[in-house]
DNA sequence: CATCTGACCTAGT
DNA sequence: AACTAGGCCAGAT
């Protein structure tokens, strides 16, 4: 028997809290490993919302930025739906592929959810 | 099969 | 305060 229990934990875990950022808002790859008790694996976050494209329901990683509020992102997304765009259409202003106020629009899932 | 890379971040020097 | 190194884990070469 093969226990995939962490894996999928994981993975159901950060789309959950994906899912949970309210429109027009952004949170933090760092703030979603820390809000899941991992704070340094960030970047099997990143690795996780690369496969959430097909995941039902759907998943905005598009709301999903870096530590900096740099869309770093961007380059892995589908062209007929671009990172800026979608967050353009939910009031986030995006300069130079970089979030604008950042600081106001972050959303912390540990603090918020 | 070994090595490196990658939607990153934190901690130590 | 700037820089280096380490961590996390799976996919790709």
């Amino acid at each position: 028997m093969k226990d995939t229990h962490d894996d999928r934990s994981f993975e159901q875990d950060v789309y959950d809290v994906v899912r949970a950022i309210p429109e027009g808002r952004v949170t933090s790859y760092g703030a979603i490993a820390k809000v899941l008790g991992a704070a340094r694996a960030s970047r099997r976050v990143g690795w996780v919302l690369n496969k959430s494209f097909g995941a039902q329901p759907p998943v905005p990683a598009y709301r999903v930025v870096n530590r900096l509020g740099m869309l770093t992102g961007a380059i892995h997304f589908p062209a007929d739906q671009p990172m800026a765009a979608q967050l353009k259409a939910e009031g986030v202003v995006i300069e130079n592929d970089t979030v604008v106020d950042f600081g106001a629009r972050f959303w912390d899932p540990m603090t918020e959810l």
